[in-house]
DNA sequence: AACGACACCTGGAGGC
DNA sequence: TGCCTCCAGGTGTCGT
């Protein structure tokens, strides 16, 4: 599910919430594969307190009082971080429980289990940082960054959005629709965008998530925050499941397509293709 | 190096 | 109602 604005309106509430909170033991449910696994896991979080909430790309990360330590989440499609009262109701797919010295417990809950929940220490915190490219918020990316990170890349620009090795932050709905707000087709080849077409991208992905953050994050099926609310920037999709239905700006009807495996919409009017593009794109 | 296929899992939606 | 197929916001691996 999540992308960078959903992953960072999460990170925030438990910024809010939960610093300073002590973990008085943990629940691993389902044998859920821990990383370390779970006994150990447990054991290493008993009395531990939360020091700071922060993202790192799609991962939540949280420092802790012992150790130099890190507890870090990554959400993949469906990964919840639910704040809930010990006596709360249960939440359907919980996989692991943090229950805090007070009333409050934090729930992980993740339905098909991709994510993943692992201790990091400071060395692997810092190899977890290295994977990722700038997000498109990070200081010193300008347009002509941007370019140079692009020029070297063959390939259609929609899959390189999607590595987060190249850029991190977006998913598959953030990438669709800030190459709409950017009239830049999914399958231009990334290597060749103009100067001008990296600025309009930029300022895209910024807007875009952006947006999405104030929003309170997409809510298709899966995401909520950390009180359970979803967002609402699913009613401000620009072409992202939008197959069949005019375009925002032009009423040309947005087409759906699929690229590198991933389903991909675009408006053939406002997102012409240029000659250098790859011809990967297939038709519905 | 780069690309596609597939794998990890479960459940919801829609077709028949 | 029920069975079947397809689809899903992410990412890692493996083979060509």
């Amino acid at each position: 599910m999540p992308e960078l604005p959903e992953v960072e309106i999460i990170t925030r509430g438990l910024k809010k919430e939960i610093i300073g909170k002590k973990i008085e033991s943990v629940v691993v449910l389902n044998n859920y594969r821990t990383s370390p696994p779970s006994k150990v896991f447990s054991e290493q979080l008993k009395g531990v307190e939360i020091t700071e909430a922060t993202r790192i790309a799609k991962v939540v990360t949280l420092a802790l009082s012992k150790n130099q330590q890190f507890l870090t989440f990554h959400l993949a499609m469906t990964g919840r971080l639910l704040l809930r009262k010990k006596t709360d109701a249960t939440d359907a797919y919980t996989r692991v429980i943090f229950k805090f010295t007070d009333e409050y417990e934090l729930r992980f809950s993740d339905l098909r289990m991709f994510g993943y929940a692992k201790l990091l220490s400071l060395e692997e915190l810092g190899e977890l940082k290295e994977k990722y490219g700038p997000s498109p918020f990070t200081k010193g990316l300008d347009t002509k960054k941007l370019h140079s990170l692009l020029a070297s890349k063959k390939g259609p620009i929609k899959k390189l959005l999607l590595d987060q090795s190249i850029i991190a932050g977006l998913g598959n709905i953030y990438a669709n629709d800030a190459l709409w707000i950017a009239k830049i087709h999914p399958e231009q080849n990334a290597g060749k965008l103009t100067l001008e077409n990296t600025e309009k991208l930029l300022a895209a992905m910024q807007e875009i998530l952006t947006e999405g953050i104030k929003n309170g994050g997409s809510t298709i099926k899966d995401f909520v925050d950390i009180y359970g609310n979803p967002g609402s920037q699913q009613k401000h999709f620009r072409v992202y499941a939008k197959a069949g239905q005019p375009c925002m700006r032009c009423s040309t009807l947005i087409v759906g397509t699929e690229l590198g495996g991933r389903s991909t919409f675009h408006c053939p009017t406002c997102q012409k293709l240029s000659a250098d593009a790859t011809g990967a794109l297939k038709l519905w």
